[in-house]
DNA sequence: TATTGTTATACTCTATAACTATA
DNA sequence: TATAGTTATAGAGTATAACAATA
């Protein structure tokens, strides 16, 4: 007797699976570039917004402070962000040669992961789908 | 000046920050039953097939092996969980009375949750939202 | 008082390797 | 040889608490 899976057919489970999916497939696409998917977004945030500080990153990301810390730390010490002190507190980051040069090819990867992962679904679905997305992402009530 | 932020519209963003912040209601939701999604979701698929074994549910949950045995060992000392041998090499998986009373608690919460997440979504646009999730849950090649 | 940045810590989920017992 | 189950271990993301320096 085939097993049959309760679960298969909820949507927010479906979306568990589909996120965890094209994270690991993004994960991999980022191998060659040594970054993570968080690394590559921050690199991409500094990259539009230079002298932004890591707390307003975090909140724009929702990544915590705590967590910020290490994470702008491995990229300042691979020599691809600097930071510019903004007064007493805060620091501007900006990137470096190096980060601008890394920042674009990890752009090209994740536009690529992301019309991979658009071709999978019908072409006058896909507003829709993402308006459906980003209404969900503020359900966290 | 307002940042920008260049991930916003990017449907693979989106479908991250989605999923991540309907896990985070789901865990918060599950804390009165002390039990995890990956934890509710096994008694669940449980319920559904008394005497599967745990490699089964891991290759319908993609959990790894590895992670399985932990998994189980949990709700198996807390008596949710009995293990019945079906050869010499596995184990098939029931509920306990007390399992089963939890799963249908479990079940509740889970339902409750996913009715929420779609009271979001135009109920026309409901079927084509989760056929997409679906696609792009077997897009990890 | 509130905020920025930081360290330390812990928990969850996930991933790999290695091992046994059995098919 | 392949599979089931297990243990140990490590990585990554995330969470809280605490702290110093600054606004």
């Amino acid at each position: 007797m085939l097993p049959v899976d309760p679960l298969r057919d909820l949507p927010g489970y479906a979306l568990r699976r589909a996120s965890s999916a094209a994270m690991q497939k993004l994960s991999r696409e980022l191998v060659p570039l040594d970054l993570r998917p968080s690394e590559a977004s921050v690199l991409l945030v500094i990259d539009a917004n230079a002298n932004i500080t890591q707390s307003e990153i975090g909140r724009m990301l929702e990544i915590a402070g705590a967590n910020m810390a290490p994470l702008i730390g491995r990229l300042e010490k691979r020599e691809l962000v600097e930071r510019q002190p903004v007064d007493g507190r805060s620091q501007g980051l900006v990137l470096t040669a190096a980060g601008r040069a890394l920042c674009a090819r990890a752009r090209k990867v994740m536009t690529s992961h992301e019309e991979n992962l658009m071709a999978r679904i019908p072409a006058n679905q896909r507003a829709a789908f993402v308006a459906a997305l980003q209404s969900l992402w503020d359900s966290d009530q």
